[in-house]
DNA sequence: ACAGTATATACTATAGCTAGTATATATTTG
DNA sequence: CAAATATATACTAGCTATAGTATATACTGT
């Protein structure tokens, strides 16, 4: 993959904060949706772009479809989210309350609705 | 500037090779032109662009126009390129060559030709 | 087999980016 | 002031990315 690629995806706001959540963890579609308030279709297509670039993972869970960064991450990705979460600028504060909010959902959908596909209860040990 | 400017710009494989560069010192657009092989016109509107940005600053000297990377440079530029340094890729082993013949031209311009904008030659103290 | 939920794709319109050509501007030198 | 050099801008055409709407697919539970 090259830097120029990883750069023009992490150039879309959106796309970064995708990341961003999926480096704490997996996610399916419609969670990630609800975190970053977009309609289903872009959400949709941006997963499937990031896909197919390599950086993303999917694999279905009943009607789930769960995404993971791939193993190993690109190194250029980590540092860059490594640096923007120690910064200070507007969009870094809303990377850390997209984490924020995830930490809300994540219990909300598995201690209280348990409502939640398994690869992503496993990382709390709630299911 | 926003993080994702950054990234835009930097997505562009000339631009970085340009941002690169200037790392190294100041450099007029002909001498940058001639070390990266593009036309007059693509490296001009290149670097209007970016200085628009807010990422470099020029000033004349005689005929020739002089850019440099803005002081302090932004934090995220300088972690990228300290990465892209370090790492292997098609594009990372680029940015060292443009280095290397960066060196070459100054060193023809000033010692042999003495054709040279004051302030690149200030750093090899060569005039 | 049907209804409901979650996700993906096709299609279209449109906005933004890039390259190329031509031309303009600024400066120096004779 | 004319010629030469270095750089910038205007304009155009083509391409790429994005958003939106509609529709399709995959799976589950009844």
């Amino acid at each position: 993959m090259e830097a120029s690629e990883i750069y023009k995806c992490i150039a879309d706001p959106q796309r970064l904060r995708i990341i961003n959540l999926l480096e704490a963890g997996p996610l399916c579609v419609c969670h990630m949706q609800e975190i970053l308030e977009v309609p289903q279709v872009k959400m949709s297509k941006q997963l499937s772009s990031m896909k197919q670039l390599g950086l993303l993972e999917a694999h279905r869970e009943g009607t789930w479809m769960i995404y993971k960064l791939v193993d190993p991450l690109q190194g250029l990705i980590t540092a860059n989210l490594c640096y923007l979460r120690e910064a200070t600028c507007a969009e870094c504060s809303q990377l850390q309350r997209d984490l924020t909010k995830r930490e809300k959902l994540i219990l909300k959908v598995t201690k209280i609705e348990n409502d939640c596909p398994q690869e992503v209860c496993e990382q709390i040990a709630c299911c």
